[in-house]
DNA sequence: TTAATATGCAACTTTATAGTTGCTAAACTA
DNA sequence: TAGTTTAGCAACTATAAAGTTGCATATTAA
């Protein structure tokens, strides 16, 4: 349906996604939907749509453990946003010198 | 309405507006509309509606002249990814060492 | 075994988003 | 001036996304 890097971007798109997935970051261990869900003010099932979404996108792993199911933070796929951005970082300081780099090496 | 992170991040979760946007970073002066959205398959008013949501997310300048409006991509604006990006970098390659640091930060 | 807890699934509402078409107006061109 | 080009605005449709509630089920605890 959808391509990885469009997934991912959509995924992080989403202002409460990306506290999500910040709070799986920085927990010192996995959490349960519980635990993350009783962090936001949204119903529990909202949370875990957003969850889902990240799991997706291969931002968050979950691992069941019985009635639990633990999620963690995967910050490793943010590297695909990184390729992504490195082709515009060559344009963020002098476009004009970079634009050229850019043709001249189209052209060879 | 929404802070300026998240729409940077929709802006650039749609792939015709990625597409739209990279061929502005390449395009050797400013387009007109018709000239961009004459690279696509879709209608000038679909075109137009994204471009309206590039710039309203900072990556598209526009300036008319005449009868026309000539735009052109502002890669620039790609910069407060990559400083979204950068709290995670450190988290890529060894969690637990990075999440070490993290927290021995934080408590200091 | 009974009760409580953790979660998923399905249905539903609301609001955004992507895209279309038709019309209007300003700015060029012949 | 008459015709053509460039583009915005408005209304509309269709689909996706965010979030809710109610219910069913598996697991754990008493």
């Amino acid at each position: 349906m959808q391509d990885n890097i469009t997934k991912l971007f959509k995924a992080i798109a989403d202002p409460t996604r990306r506290d999500i997935f910040h709070a799986l970051v920085i927990a010192a261990s996995a959490l349960s939907i519980t635990q993350i869900s009783n962090q936001f003010e949204m119903s529990r099932q909202g949370v875990t749509k957003h969850i889902k979404t990240l799991e997706d996108a291969g931002l968050v792993y979950i691992k069941t453990q019985g009635r639990e199911r633990f999620c963690s933070a995967n910050p490793k796929e943010l590297q695909e946003v990184n390729k992504w951005l490195k082709f515009y970082e060559q344009f963020w300081d002098d476009k004009l010198g970079s634009l050229g780099d850019y043709l001249d090496k189209k052209s060879t």
